[in-house]
DNA sequence: AAATTGTTTGGAAGCGTTTCCAATTATATA
DNA sequence: TATATAATTGGAAACGCTTCCAAACAATTT
């Protein structure tokens, strides 16, 4: 691999001026320029990042720190976090947050250390499933972080969220608007603040509308598939009346819709199902999918350039304010 | 930040002995290496990699490029690849290999480049979208690479691949065993290898069943939800006689079952439903699709084992054969 | 033409490590 | 105890870059 020592000898000039046309600052005449780029062409160069790194303490990467990435939809969302850092010419190094291991207390924090020393400039904080505590212990020594999907009050500026409670009102608002009095949920995972927020949304909705929910009408779920369908499955063994069905994302209401139709429930004649997210898969369940709009890539592609902003003093344009959008398919009986 | 210096002052000792250590090679006495820990837990020392990839010339990361990022369903897969490396200590350098930009007929290589010299120790490959002729050049000069779910005879034993031809076969030959005759086809992206090769021996099936597929029956697909839908409807307008629909990937066989359906069609009653990969959402379509199962994890794990043997002169076990499984769920009806 | 100002340049110093070598210390052998 | 051998140690040199400063050069003013 060439250096900008074989670089300067075979332009002619002093490393000092290859180093200023490498980055485009300082003055340097038009003519060295030319003798540089001719060389850089030539030895096939590629300024070393570790070597650059290490005098200019920046390494332009964004770590992205993340238990979400577990998920099966995440993938677009990631695509659009590196694409963004492509644009501006950062790398995009990424961790899991497992944060399974139990003997480990520190396993996160730890994790993320790894992140810092392996070296970039910001991280994102992906998911919920990492402690205000140790956020805020992070925070204190390493201030260029971002919450996605998360929101810790203290730090209201870095965190891109979404408004779960107004979107399960909103949701549970849609049911009743319809005519469902007996409503029944699998809701999102109880450990995580989004699933307890759109289930306090939903809940609240149901005692405006002086609607009880009895307690075995409802099923903690944890987002997955699997769950969705053994859920629809506990609930019909409790031979309950219910006449729609709130579930806490598209992944459960998609299995449920599955397991109800296979026991032959119509859907939405007999139940109407209701998901969470809009994703992908939302438009193509039988029937497609009514859900709640999350917009998981405009709040992605606004962290990301939060921190851009913050890390490389940009001026990008940032979005704070991410609406709730409710969108209608055919997964809901008008009972009206 | 603490560096080394700080350390051996602290310590009382030579940075030599921290540096030992620190990368647990080399004798050092056990008083020393009690001295130098203390010292490096008092003071919150992380050694700055860049500094020790600048003289190691080691990087301890691997690097993923990607197309198949893109996909909806291969974040476990990412996850998978992520675990395999904190295991081993080392990170993941992610960039979406996003080779859409037409003007520039070298974005693969100089994406590519910029993973390198950002630093990496391998690279995986990750799809089919780049071609053989980029990838021998780069081999070229950077040889510590490995494709998954892609082939290039050249270099086989860096490939992770899957029979597709075989798996096709397969799909077609259990459609003919139960009893259908006709069939249509929603292939996968013919620009990708391998849905041209799962259509290829689909094909051949047919052939050797001596059951021949008029074009009509044929719809190029590009494995999108959106393609499955269109598509089954074309083929609805062209109102062809079929009994069972082949398609390239479980998203679109998904999209076409909710098609079908909503078109007043039952799956599998009327039309059978034959899907690709075997996903996560393969168990819970109405029916439950049947599938070919395609071992991504399996392979991703193999990759980077590979590749870590390689690059850290490893010897951790690698898998190289992949069994084409075909799985059986209620998306086919047997016609005999 | 001389003096002043502004622009461009080369290269030394320093970033925080690892690696090497010579020097020191400890241990074993005669 | 003296000597040979082995284990341990400190620190200089090198990795490839950016930044800084003094020097060289060019342009402008007097």
């Amino acid at each position: 691999m060439a250096t900008i020592i074989d670089v300067a000898k075979l332009a002619g000039v002093g490393i000092g001026s290859v180093s200023r046309v490498i980055n485009g600052k300082d003055s340097v005449s038009d003519k060295t320029k030319l003798k540089v780029n001719k060389a850089i062409k030539a030895l096939n160069y590629k300024p070393n990042q570790s070597a650059r790194s290490l005098v200019s303490k920046k390494f332009n990467t964004i770590g992205i720190w993340g238990t979400e990435l577990a998920g099966t939809f995440n993938s677009q969302t990631l695509r659009v976090i590196d694409h963004e850092l492509i644009t501006h010419e950062k790398h995009c190094l990424v961790t899991n947050g497992d944060i399974s291991n139990l003997e480990n207390p520190n396993v996160a924090i730890d994790s993320v250390n790894d992140l810092i020393s392996k070296g970039c400039d910001g991280i994102i904080f992906w998911g919920t499933d990492i402690t205000h505590f140790d956020i805020a212990y992070i925070e204190k020594y390493f201030p260029n972080i971002v919450l996605l999907n998360n929101r810790i009050e203290k730090f209201d500026q870095k965190c891109f969220y979404f408004n779960h409670y107004k979107a399960g009102y909103i949701a549970g608002q849609h049911l009743v608007d319809n005519g469902h009095k007996s409503i029944a949920c699998i809701t999102g995972d109880f450990q995580t603040e989004d699933g307890r927020k759109r289930h306090e949304g939903f809940l609240d909705s149901m005692k405006d509308n002086n609607i009880t929910v009895p307690s075995e009408f409802i099923i903690e779920g944890d987002y997955s598939f699997i769950k969705g369908q053994e859920s629809v499955m506990t609930l019909l063994k409790r031979d309950l009346d219910f006449t729609a069905l709130f579930c806490g994302n598209d992944q459960s209401a998609m299995s449920a819709i599955a397991t109800l139709t296979s026991n032959g429930f119509n859907v939405p004649d007999d139940i109407s199902v209701f998901g969470y997210d809009d994703n992908d898969i939302a438009p193509f369940t039988s029937p497609p999918l009514s859900t709640i709009r999350v917009p998981f890539d405009d709040m992605a592609l606004a962290a990301v350039r939060y921190l851009l902003n913050t890390c490389y003093d940009l001026q990008l344009s940032v979005e704070h304010n991410f609406p709730v959008e409710l969108i209608e398919r055919k997964s809901v009986r008008n009972l009206t």
